[in-house]
DNA sequence: CAAATAGCGTGAGTCTTGCTCATGTTAATC
DNA sequence: GATTAACATGAGCAAGACTCACGCTATTTG
């Protein structure tokens, strides 16, 4: 599985004890999210609950961001494995076909992972705009890029696939359609606890219309 | 145009002079989140600008978030107001034009209204699920309506200008559509400043491919 | 017109939370 | 066994959200 972490830790786990413990952590941060929210989330919470001390959370995570951050890459490299897995089991005929199971797996890792369905892959702050002073929330932008590593990854599946036309087009076209998706997905999930199925089916239609006019036509 | 606002404010201003307050209160709100984005800003220093004692603030807000989500709504109006007046000047003749017209305004009005990029109509947060203990941010719940909201206005309109069909069928599409178009603006937002035009164009392309299977075809 | 009453305005201060850092503890190296 | 380096810890600090007791100004009342 290619490591998609980029500096998100203070300190990388190296033995074994560390390592569950910034897992056990991360766990704990998934299901206050799910409890409680972003903003009610607190940091020594997190810690009580992992039975670590303060100072030890404050070894591994930069701040509050950073864990929510480090969640939100553990959910996307899970993510794009059971994507990949489950492309090697089913050889697929038509490009629709992985435009279901990708949205299928999405739809199943929110309903059975905890804190997916708080922030997926980053996407729980927006806070762009200019000249960031202090705090330096640079979340949004790992969202950003995350939504475009899942993209990047769809596209390579595209291209070895069927033989779609690589460029600069075809990354516009998967990078809008991934954003959709997530958006719709997230309107569904806000419905209903389990996602509103109309809804979830009116994602499909949504991203094979709009990918029926840019990819071939089997 | 409708009064949307729900109960956001703890105390209605009666007095010209506590109505230029919280509207100066509304103005600074919106640039220090163009300044410093959400998380950064403190309801001390949006009281501070707008020449307000703190206790006055609280007065009429009934938190930070309570100040977003009143912005938010300001922007929801301003934004309704200007698709109403420009489709009474407009004559459209197709569907398709109001598509145009709608995301035009929606971009005209990141590009030149305070805030407006950071928080539109009130997606700032994302924190739904489960039993929310303290703290209660239902502020996704506003985004929720206020994006509904959106929908049910342009359901109306799509009902007068073309006879469509009236039913579930149609909210359900338009939400969709606004849900999505919501999502792929943003994007195009922060890939640049002013905004992708390709992107603003690809949401487009996006939305009338999407509607063209269920609005009627001229 | 003065007195009583009711609402409005105020900012010092409280409480909570994110985060640090000096000190203690364990493991590695010599 | 001594020295050094890495790790662990929680009391404490800084900062921000929010309150509340008091003063002030308008309005009503005898």
């Amino acid at each position: 599985m290619t490591n998609v972490s980029g500096g998100t830790l203070r300190r990388r786990p190296a033995q074994r004890r560390s390592l569950e413990r910034v897992e056990r952590m991360l766990d704990e941060c998934a299901r206050l999210l799910d409890e409680v929210g972003y903003e009610a989330l607190t940091t020594k919470e997190v810690a009580r609950r992992a039975e670590v001390p303060i100072g030890t959370f404050y070894q591994f995570f930069p701040d509050k961001q950073g864990l929510v951050r480090a969640l939100a890459i553990r959910n996307l490299e899970a993510f794009l494995g059971r994507i990949t897995a489950r492309l090697s089991e089913v050889r697929l005929s038509e490009w629709t076909e992985m435009v279901d199971l990708t949205i299928d797996e999405f739809v199943a890792m929110k309903r059975s992972t905890p804190g997916f369905a708080v922030v997926d892959f980053g996407g729980v702050f927006a806070t762009p705009g200019g000249p960031i002073l202090k705090g330096t929330d640079r979340m949004l932008d790992a969202a950003l890029e995350n939504n475009a590593i899942v993209a990047d990854r769809l596209r390579t599946i595209v291209v070895e696939v069927l033989g779609a036309p690589i460029g600069p087009e075809l990354d516009r076209v998967l990078f809008v359609a991934v954003e959709a998706a997530d958006a719709v997905l997230k309107l569904a999930f806000r419905s209903l606890p389990d996602g509103d199925p109309e809804l979830i089916a009116e994602c499909k239609h949504l991203v094979r219309r709009y990918l029926s006019a840019h990819l071939p036509q089997e």
